[in-house]
DNA sequence: TTAGGGTTAG
C-alpha cells in the first residue's frame, strides 16, 4: 500500500499508470483507501477524469480524502456539473466538507462562472477564514463570476496573502478592466515581502495590454529578468505581441516575433491577425494568416478574420475565394453563444437557434429597444455583419440577434430592477453588441456584466469599464 | 520522520 500510494506520484505517461493499475489489483490492494485516492489522483491528473470516476465508482470504501480526490478530478479538468454533483452526493453520504472539498467546488463554481453558486459556496466557507488556499479560491471566483468588488474586499481583509493572492488579483482587476488598478496593486506587492513569479508577470502583462500601456508594457517587460530574476517565456512574449498588435503598433510587433528565440505558435500570429483587422493592414494580415494555416489549416476564426480584412478593403474577389476554401474543406465558424442565469436556471443563446420557449417575446422586446435606442442616437455598425459569410436578406438580422443582445434583452425581461444583468459568451464581443449594450445600461439604467472568453466587460451608465478598447 | 486530496495564466 505504501509503495504503491508512493510510486503512482511518480509514474510518467498514463501507459505506466495502467500498469500500475492492473499490477495493483493482482495484489489485491485495491481497496485501500491511500491506494484508491492516490489512483484517483494520478488519473486525474493524466486528463482522465472519467478513469478516475471508475476508480471511485467500483469500489465502496471511501473516506474524505477519496471524495475529495474524484471531486477535484473533474474540478480540476473543467468538467464544474460533474464536481458539483459529486460534491453533492458526498453530502448526502455524510461526510462533512472541509477546506479541500470546498477549494474544489469554489474552482468548479469559477470554472462555469456562476456568481449565485459561487455565493452559495461562499457561505460553507465562512468558519475557515484562516484558510489561505480557499480565500486565494475564493478571490478567483469572485474574479471570474463578474464579482470583482467581493474579491476586494475579502483580498484587503485577508491576514495572510502569499504569491498566488497577489496574482490571482491582479489578473482579475485586469480582467476585469481595471488595469491601472491592478499595476498599482503590483506596486504594493513589490513594497510587501512576496516575490513576483512567472504567472504575477503574465498579470501585469495582461493588465498592460488591455489598456492600450504601451511604455509600462515594455519597461515591465524588460526589467523580469533584472527585477525578478525570471526569464520571459513564451506566455510573456505572446502578451506582448498583444499588447503592440493592439496598439497598432504592427512593425514592432514582428520584430518581436523575429528576436523572441521561440518559434511562433497560431496563438501568437492570430493576435497579430487581430491586431492587422483592427488596424487595416492588409498585406501582414495575409502573412499572418497563412502561417496560422499552415499551422493549423482549420482555423475556422483566421479564415473569418481574414475574410473580414478582405471586405473592409473592398477586395470581393478574395472575400469569395475564402469562401469557396471553407466550403471545399467543410469548415463552420463555431456559432456565437451566450449564457445567463435566471432563476437557479442557466438560458442559453445561439445566433439563428430559436429554441429558447420565449423567443418571440424577446425578440420583440429587442424590437422595441433597439427603436428606443435609435431614437437615443444608437446607428447599428453594419462593419461587424460577415457580409461575406451570410446571405444578403440575413445581414440585418444577423447583427440584430447576435447572441448577447437576445440574453440582455432576456435579463432585462426577467431580472428584477437594480439586479445586475450577468452573461457569459464564447466569442468576443462585437463593436456592435458593445455599443448596444453601453446604450442600453444608459436607457434602462442596469447594470450588465459581460464575460467574454478572455475578459469582462462591465457596462454602466452609457459606458464600459474596458473603454472600448480590447 | 514510510502513503492519499485544495489556489494563480494561456
Amino acid at each position: 500500500m505504501f509503495t504503491y500510494s508512493s510510486v503512482l506520484r511518480a509514474c510518467g505517461c498514463v501507459s505506466h499508470l495502467v500498469q500500475l493499475h492492473s499490477s495493483i489489483y493482482k495484489h489485491g490492494l485495491e481497496s485501500d483507501v491511500f491506494v484508491r485516492s492516490a489512483l484517483i489522483d494520478a488519473y486525474s491528473k493524466w486528463g482522465l477524469p472519467q478513469e478516475a470516476l471508475c476508480v471511485f465508482d467500483e469500489m465502496p470504501t471511501g473516506d474524505l480524502v477519496v471524495w475529495n480526490s474524484v471531486i477535484s478530478a473533474f474540478a480540476q479538468n473543467s468538467n464544474g456539473h460533474e464536481a458539483l454533483h459529486l460534491f453533492k452526493r458526498m453530502k448526502r453520504a455524510g461526510f462533512d466538507p472541509e477546506q479541500s472539498s470546498l477549494t474544489s467546488v469554489l474552482s468548479a463554481c469559477t470554472s462555469l462562472a456562476l456568481l449565485e453558486l459561487g455565493r452559495q459556496a461562499h457561505v460553507h466557507v465562512f468558519k475557515y477564514h484562516q484558510d489561505l488556499i480557499l480565500n486565494n479560491a475564493l478571490l478567483d471566483m469572485y474574479c471570474k463570476c463578474g464579482g470583482v468588488e467581493d474579491a476586494n474586499t475579502i483580498f484587503t481583509r485577508m491576514a495572510d496573502k502569499d504569491v498566488v493572492s497577489w496574482s490571482t488579483m491582479i489578473a482579475g482587476l485586469a480582467q476585469n478592466g481595471y488595469s491601472r488598478e491592478a499595476l498599482k496593486l503590483f506596486d504594493s506587492m513589490k513594497d510587501s515581502s512576496t516575490q513576483p513569479n512567472y504567472i504575477t508577470l503574465l498579470g501585469v502583462l495582461f493588465a498592460c495590454s488591455h489598456a492600450g500601456l504601451v511604455e509600462d508594457g515594455w519597461c515591465h517587460f524588460r526589467s523580469m529578468k533584472k527585477l525578478y530574476g525570471i526569464e520571459p517565456g513564451r506566455e510573456h512574449y505572446a502578451c506582448m505581441l498583444d499588447l503592440l498588435a493592439r496598439a497598432g503598433k504592427l512593425n514592432k510587433a514582428v520584430e518581436l516575433i523575429n528576436e523572441m528565440g521561440f518559434e511562433p505558435d497560431g496563438a501568437m500570429w492570430r493576435t497579430l491577425l487581430d491586431g492587422c483587422r483592427a488596424h487595416k493592414n492588409v498585406d501582414l494580415a495575409m502573412h499572418a494568416a497563412e502561417q496560422i494555416l499552415k499551422l493549423n489549416p482549420q482555423d475556422a476564426g483566421s479564415y473569418i478574420l481574414l475574410s473580414n480584412i478582405y471586405a473592409n478593403a473592398g477586395r470581393w474577389d478574395d472575400v469569395a475565394g475564402i469562401r469557396k476554401v471553407m466550403n471545399e474543406k467543410g469548415i463552420k465558424k463555431q456559432p456565437g453563444c451566450s449564457w445567463i442565469e435566471v432563476g437557479k436556471q442557466i438560458h442559453t443563446f445561439v445566433l439563428g437557434d430559436g429554441s429558447h420557449p420565449q423567443i418571440n417575446e424577446i425578440k420583440i422586446q429587442l424590437e422595441s429597444l433597439i427603436q428606443r435606442l435609435v431614437r437615443a442616437g444608437y446607428v447599428p455598425d453594419l462593419n461587424f455583419v460577415l457580409k461575406d459569410l451570410e446571405g444578403e436578406e440575413q445581414r440585418e438580422d444577423s447583427l440584430r440577434y447576435h447572441s448577447e443582445k437576445l440574453a440582455v434583452v432576456f435579463g432585462l425581461m426577467n431580472l428584477p430592477k437594480g439586479q445586475t444583468i450577468r452573461i457569459r459568451k464564447n466569442l468576443r464581443i462585437c463593436g456592435d453588441c458593445h455599443l448596444f449594450v453601453k446604450l442600453a445600461t444608459k436607457l434602462e439604467k442596469r447594470t450588465i456584466v459581460i464575460r467574454d472568453p478572455i475578459r469582462y466587460h462591465h457596462f454602466h451608465d452609457g459606458a464600459c469599464s474596458c473603454g472600448d478598447y480590447w
